[in-house]
DNA sequence: GTCTATGTTTGCGG
DNA sequence: TCCGCAAACATAGA
């Protein structure tokens, strides 16, 4: 389930895909509840004619600027998906958007559980304003994440996990980060030290990147994995340290992987590497 | 068949 | 402020 480096690879591969420039022509939408705020009437009606100006990303948000106005921003949560389909190819039970684009291809949006919502808006900023640092961003500085640790109180997993203290880590690279910087996820935020604080500030983005340039990761086989816009998997799951590796022995001492809960997570550590 | 876990986010109560 | 819990759903694996 999609996090920062998935999102990314997907808004790559759309973009190397020549999806910019489409003009969406037609909208289907078969369950209601993954169009946000407003009706499926009123999203089919108001994307339909608008022509793709750019594809970003903000934390786990994949952003569509129209040309004209507005914006389409897609969460994918738990086990959304994207894909290029060609308009004859059947629709499969758990494509819940269809966007036609032209009549050569169709971006579908795929969601098993049904979590995923799309937004249709006219101004972003009330969703994405909400958002905190970029990770991967020139301005996510060790002084800025000494700042945000210092400012609160909070066990640090949860709080690394917090869409609006930094935008875009989930489990695995949180779990991924503080196992690279030596740092168990149960400790308190503040109290740091400037070494941890710096190692920590390294290890972010390096998992981050090292999972982009795999081109994401999907655990196991089942419907919920992670595949890109041609349904290609990513292969970050071989290069994984302690993710669902409980019991395999630490790549750096050898201990055995543990798994804990925290924050109502799922956390794997190793126990001699990253001491309480 | 049954039970548990799941990579996300939000809202509630203490 | 912070934490724990439940819910939004479907599926895989034990």
């Amino acid at each position: 389930m999609p996090e920062l480096p998935e999102v990314q690879t997907l808004v790559n591969d759309l973009n190397a895909a020549g999806v910019v420039g489409e003009t969406i022509t037609t909208a289907r939408v078969f369950w209601p509840k993954t169009v946000a705020e407003i009706s499926p009437q009123t999203f089919c009606r108001r994307i339909r004619g608008k022509t793709i100006n750019a594809i970003r990303r903000r934390g786990k948000f994949l952003v569509f600027d129209f040309l004209d106005s507005g914006h389409l921003l897609i969460h994918l949560r738990m086990s959304g998906r994207l894909r290029l389909a060609s308009p004859e190819s059947k629709r499969s039970k758990h494509e819940h958007i269809i966007l036609g684009l032209g009549n050569s291809r169709q971006l579908r949006f795929h969601d098993t559980r049904k979590f995923g919502r799309l937004f249709l808006v006219d101004d972003s900023q009330h969703i994405l304003e909400k958002l905190g640092i970029e990770p991967l961003e020139s301005s996510f500085k060790a002084g800025v994440l000494a700042d945000v640790l210092a400012a609160r109180k909070r066990q640090l997993k949860p709080l690394l996990l917090d869409q609006a203290v930094i935008a875009g880590l989930g489990n695995i690279y949180v779990d991924e980060a503080l196992w690279e910087a030596k740092i168990h996820p149960l400790r308190v935020s503040n109290t740091l030290s400037n070494a941890e604080v710096n190692a920590l500030h390294r290890a972010i983005p390096r998992v981050l990147l090292r999972g982009l340039k795999n081109m994401g990761t999907s655990l196991g086989s089942g419907k919920a994995n992670f595949y890109s816009v041609a349904r290609r998997k990513g292969r970050n799951q071989d290069q994984l340290n302690v993710f669902r590796r409980t019991g395999s022995p630490c790549p750096r001492c050898q201990a055995p992987i543990e798994r804990i809960i925290v924050g109502q997570r799922s956390t794997h550590i190793c126990k001699n590497c990253q001491k309480l």
